[in-house]
DNA sequence: AACGACACCAACCGCACGAGC
DNA sequence: CGCTCGTGCGGTTGGTGTCGT
């Protein structure tokens, strides 16, 4: 008996070792592509073995997900789906592959490494804990608004796609001004230049809360234009949070929009050391 | 051209959990 | 009840490409 099952060990670690590991060869991806069109995914350990594979199920479950499931999207993420991170982070924190089901194509793999190689860097860049409130804070007042700022533009320049409607909501609430702080700000709520140098209220990129269309009693009527961007003549002073509604994101399997339509920005107090945009390498963003 | 530092990301690892026996 | 297996998850590692000196 115990000589049959010091045989079974020996048999399994004889197996582990003939396991291969490392990057996968076309050759394997191909193999393992045929075999899952063919039968299907699932009992991965099995699919291994009945595949031919020298790979351990993980392994192969692994690739599929990540890389070789057709509806895997790659490439850069958009200002969108960085958004969308960001914003569920700050709710479920590193629940990547929760994360992921909002962003079709995308795999929580993707999503960590964005978040390690990315966000993190720009904490140790600002010399600030990731896991800490104040990063949180800087990461909803500077690096939010800039995201949005170039999901606007996106949408803005894009004539065919879906354009993303942005809402904006303030609360009252008096905090310290800060000048650079407020420049930040004001452009988040830069509308694109009408073509005709004449700005109207009904421009749908910005409108009040809960997709009604009204318009933010807090914006002025006429906006300062230098160059093409706009810059509104708004005191922060009363300014406590923005609420930011992206309705119609250009991106499918937004099914469950309730939990994340509503991007809230909360104005946190004043960062002396962070509202300088030298401290924010906002190159490496997108 | 050579080298080191750094960034990115695919792949691996260990752990947890549920199902089935 | 305890064991094994399959699966999923988050954290970590290592290979590779890029950039600066």
């Amino acid at each position: 008996m115990r000589a049959s099952k010091n045989m079974t060990n020996s048999c399994k670690e004889e197996e582990i070792d003939q396991l291969k590991r490392g990057p996968w060869t076309l050759e394997e991806d191909d193999i393992l592509i045929h075999y899952i069109n063919r039968h299907g995914e699932g009992r991965w350990n099995s699919l291994a073995k009945s595949a031919g594979l020298k790979r351990t199920g993980k392994s192969c479950r692994l690739r599929w997900l990540n890389y070789l499931k057709p509806d895997i999207k790659r490439g850069n993420l958009t200002p969108q789906e960085q958004l969308v991170i960001l914003e569920l982070h700050f709710k479920w924190g590193n629940s990547w592959s929760k994360i992921a089901r909002h962003l079709p194509g995308r795999t929580d793999n993707e999503i960590k490494n964005y978040w390690r190689t990315r966000v993190q860097k720009q904490a140790r860049h600002l010399k600030i804990d990731s896991s800490s409130k104040r990063f949180v804070e800087a990461l909803q007042q500077f690096w939010m608004p800039r995201l949005l700022e170039k999901v606007e533009q996106t949408s803005s320049s894009s004539t065919t796609s879906t354009s993303s409607t942005l809402t904006i909501e303030t609360h009252q609430k008096n905090i310290s001004p800060h000048p650079q702080e407020e420049q930040t700000l004001h452009k988040v709520l830069t509308p694109t230049k009408p073509s005709n140098n004449e700005y109207t209220n009904s421009s749908s990129n910005i409108c009040a809360p809960e997709s009604s269309g009204k318009m933010l009693p807090q914006l002025p009527e006429m906006p300062q234009f230098y160059g093409d961007t706009a810059y509104y003549n708004l005191s922060l002073e009363n300014i406590d949070s923005y609420n930011v509604h992206i309705s119609e994101f250009n991106m499918m399997g937004f099914g469950q929009q309730d939990d994340i339509s509503c991007l809230n920005f909360p104005v946190a107090d004043t960062y002396d050391d962070m509202t300088n945009d030298t401290y924010w390498n906002m190159d490496q963003l997108w």
